[in-house]
DNA sequence: TTTATAATCTAATATGCGTTAGATTAAAGT
DNA sequence: ACTTTAATCTAACGCATATTAGATTATAAA
């Protein structure tokens, strides 16, 4: 049938994440085909060969990275060997973990959100297959938001079952959970690998700030 | 001398006001001349009468809202008057006020860092006069990143006596003061007007969140 | 009233970017 | 061997954008 040999062939993983990788770097709008394609020693032409176009490619990251926290994620929120704040320890941590670590999910988490919300103004032409892709498009924009807010949805059962269980104090769980993901979400912009602390360590005192704000006695 | 009329006329001022509006709105990158021009009704040549280019301008815009949310902050840092706990308390609820009541602050603390970071790949030709506004624009850059340190700093300052002073817990200062930053400043990304919650009631609850976490008994 | 200058506009330029078309290369299946 | 098809390239197109040049308008100072 087809092709996949050795030097040649750069598998569509390969080029997400590579995009990841320039996304983390230069956010949405200031990554270009030809960074992308560069990291994968291709042209920009080439990636139309796997990818409709760019907001699909970016899309696939985004979609990518979110399912990888929210499959890592759905066990510990329904871990009944541990107590709620162990739970939403062994979260925090593991979302983090995964912010500092890999790409797509940092890209997936942070400012990559608003130029996916409006789509922009439609350029001019009703070209037909143009149509179809900004269906195409829409729909997967769609998914992806959804699935954010089911990753959302995860933090807030937590919250909410221990207080229910008396184990936590009373918060309002919306705010808190944002509360949460704000603090979580903004150490990959600010962390670096090789720096004082670990991902792990960094993690670990994130978790801290947060039990220990929920768990007074 | 000069000219400063009826209707006609935009002081600088009103541009940054309305840059600042379009930022938030879209983003860094994706922000137009034509947009922030439209914005004041006027068109993106008359822009280059008040600014030399894009990147001044909305360099402006970030400058401008650090200014002042750091304005705010300082003299609470020291004020005597108030215990640590409230200090902090005090900080977050004007810090994330602004961010939400602001949207200069609010452009300034989120999403506009990274494509300052690195200065683009210099166009073709060395031009004479871009590269003196490229020079100016870089020690601007380098001024605003100062100022964000410091604003930082302050934070740092008030969490550290608090912990000398023994009222907060034992932290780790910096990542303790990403963390809040992390949350504050994702108010931007998720808050509404119009809302359930005023911005206010959101800052006093994100205020509780952290202080509870400090102030462990 | 004249003059200087601030503030704006219209029109044009140039460049980077997403995307398409068509040719080329290399492997898999027969 | 031959054919098919995947994966890539080179070249080109069209568009939006930042920026510049030059003309125009309006006001303040003389």
């Amino acid at each position: 049938m087809a092709r996949k040999p050795a030097d040649q062939s750069v598998s569509a993983k390969d080029i997400i994440l590579a995009a990841a990788n320039v996304l983390h770097r230069n956010g949405y709008e200031a990554t270009t085909m030809k960074d992308i394609a560069a990291e994968v020693n291709l042209t920009a032409a080439s990636l139309y060969h796997h990818f409709r176009n760019k907001d699909m490619l970016l899309l696939a990251v985004l979609e990518g990275g979110l399912d990888l926290v929210i499959e890592l994620l759905e066990p510990l929120v329904s871990d009944e060997s541990l107590t709620y704040a162990e739970r939403l320890r062994e979260m925090v941590k593991v979302h983090i973990q995964m912010v500092t670590k890999n790409t797509a999910v940092g890209a997936a988490m942070i400012f990559e959100i608003r130029p996916l919300m409006s789509l922009k103004t439609p350029p001019i032409s009703g070209n037909a297959s143009s149509k179809a892709d900004k269906d195409l498009f829409i729909a997967k924009r769609d998914n992806f938001f959804t699935r954010r807010d089911q990753f959302e949805k995860l933090y807030r059962q937590v919250v909410e079952e221990g207080i229910t269980a008396g184990e936590f104090r009373q918060v309002d769980v919306p705010v808190f959970v944002k509360t949460m993901l704000g603090s979580n979400n903004w150490v990959a912009v600010w962390y670096r690998d090789g720096g004082r602390l670990t991902g792990e360590a960094v993690a670990g005192m994130i978790a801290d700030t947060f039990v220990q704000s929920l768990v007074t006695p």
